[in-house]
DNA sequence: GGCAAAAATTTACGCGCGTAAAATTATTAT
DNA sequence: ATAATAATTTTACGCGCGTAAATTTTTGCC
């Protein structure tokens, strides 16, 4: 047991029979039993809402190499979009005894209840999705500066944007970046223009798509320029224009302009190519990790909220 | 012990006072303890090789579900590409002792020797990419009905195509098609041209467009109708025409045709949105799970193979 | 009512490790 | 050289369950 938590820790001539007993009999250390009687695994839960959703599959991955390289066993596990899906997969992660949870909240359809009983028995940090003060702290996007740099760079270069949003929208960015929207088109002098998409669930591209053309058909957007919420949205509103003729993109001969925001990994594909904001991946996991160690090693309950800037990528579309 | 295997083994007078005290003291079994003592586990693991390929992320989706359903612990490992990992994955699935095992092996890059070995320890059933006669069985597309079914298409409706794909194709399934792809093209009397895309690695989206963009200035595609050897590369593709200036699609006006197989989750909301052949996705993850728990439980080792039709979807790019 | 067979319950024990206390060995200070 | 101290190893024991054997209760039948 010693030898296996630190070979450094019993001597070298003790060492040397362990490991030819080792390369004798094939051993294999038992996960269970290793586990059972410990009051703290090394199991470590990353918990998103839609795995299917690359931006999400990219904080999983890169989470999960954080972990592996802190010597942590890290577990994906995927909400599908379902409350109800969220919910049990924390009651599995509580019969795991995890050392602590990365967790990426549904958002408003999230039962905060359970969230909230799941943080006080396990060290959870929550990213991506900020949900009222549960857990050690939040790492996510700075929402608001997203927006102010994207409706700064489309009013500088064009006309002002109109915003192209959910109308229920399923987590907190969203509303910050429609507040963030608001307040930078007011601060630049220009009306906020806003077009609410109806739809349910997590398919954005269908209902970008759907309400994006039931908009073109019934003149709903006020401006040339329009401003989704995310690149989903965007991308199905990519398609809504290509299907009403329209020509998308910041050459004279274009007719509107569309932005994005998160750069998701298939918007440097669409036609044209996407306008958006990127975030950054690499930073949020690194400091939703450090942050989950650092509480798990030292016991410190900062409950620290901490937001991570985008960077603008132009590209064809706006 | 008795009771939760099987409430109903228990007397009824018996079952009442378990039940009354579960209500009393919030019990929750012992995860550790349960498995320990076990021969064999409830876990089922669930591997693909590139989790942010939507494709997988929907494999991984609809097996999960599957296993769930029939009583079992899924948990989802994705070798991110990268061969180590994979079998850094069986390693660490082997000391979870599961039931059994569901993977899609990363293809040409799998360390087969390692596979081997894992699948005599651990049933094990293939699926989506086959490698050699490992495990106990397979289930996958039937790739040259893929084929078959566009080739004639394609021909049905306009010129025959030419052949884009990857140089080095890292799975089987890229073999399979283009066999398939020169086989019906002679078999209704046409020349089969192929254009070959350099590249290593997961960015399919990414080599497709760069190697298509060289090949539309090169003028390699000898044909205006395209069939590319997955829809990532036709999405990589249809970006590359787009940049090049070439109008993609089947009415009059159009330039090329492009056609993809699998029918990714974004084909949809290209533009044009993506002529392909549907994975039956349901089909597949059904009959692997099937397979799996039929060997399972009766331990059978049939060693079967079973390849599903795919589905002509047709839109606007071709 | 009595007996055999079946069903259910109780008992005993071990899985392979972590943990803490006890015993031993090595190192340092005097 | 010896005692005091530190480092390491050995020993003892329990974690919470699964499993099989022993025991008790119920059921079926004449």
């Amino acid at each position: 047991s010693k030898y296996f938590h630190d070979p450094d820790s019993v001597r070298s001539s003790t060492r040397e029979r362990i490991e030819a007993a080792l390369e004798t009999y094939d051993y294999r250390p038992n996960v269970y039993a290793m586990n059972q009687n410990r009051k703290l695994t090394k199991n470590v839960g990353i918990v998103v809402p839609f795995l299917a959703d690359p931006v999400f599959a990219e904080f999983a991955r890169t989470i999960e190499q954080r972990c592996l390289l802190a010597g942590y066993r890290p577990t994906v596990y995927s909400a599908h979009g379902d409350p109800e899906n969220e919910v049990e997969i924390l009651d599995a992660l509580l019969s795991l005894k995890p050392a602590g949870v990365l967790m990426a909240p549904l958002g408003r359809a999230s039962d905060k209840g359970a969230v909230e009983k799941f943080c006080e028995q396990v060290p959870t940090v929550l990213f991506d999705s900020e949900l009222a003060d549960l857990g050690l702290g939040f790492v996510g996007a700075d929402n608001p500066q997203f927006t102010r740099l994207m409706v700064d760079f489309l009013c500088r270069t064009g006309s002002p944007p109109c915003f192209f949003e959910m109308k229920t929208p399923a987590n907190p960015n969203a509303r910050k970046r429609r507040t963030s929207y608001i307040e930078t088109m007011e601060a630049l002098g220009h009306t906020p223009r806003i077009v609410q998409a109806v739809g349910e669930g997590w398919g954005f591209e269908e209902i970008g798509r759907r309400e994006g053309q039931r908009a073109f058909e019934e003149g709903a957007f006020t401006s040339d320029t329009i401003l989704c919420s995310n690149d989903r949205m965007a991308i199905g509103l990519l398609a809504a224009a290509y299907e009403t003729g329209q020509r998308v993109g910041r050459a004279p001969e274009d007719m509107i302009r569309i932005a994005g925001q998160d750069d998701h990994p298939f918007s440097r594909y669409t036609c044209p190519p996407l306008t958006t904001i990127a975030q950054d991946f690499e930073a949020i996991s690194d400091q939703a990790v450090t942050m989950l160690f650092e509480a798990m090693e030292q016991g410190e309950t900062t409950a620290e909220k901490r937001f991570i800037e985008g960077r603008l990528v132009m590209r064809a579309s706006a």
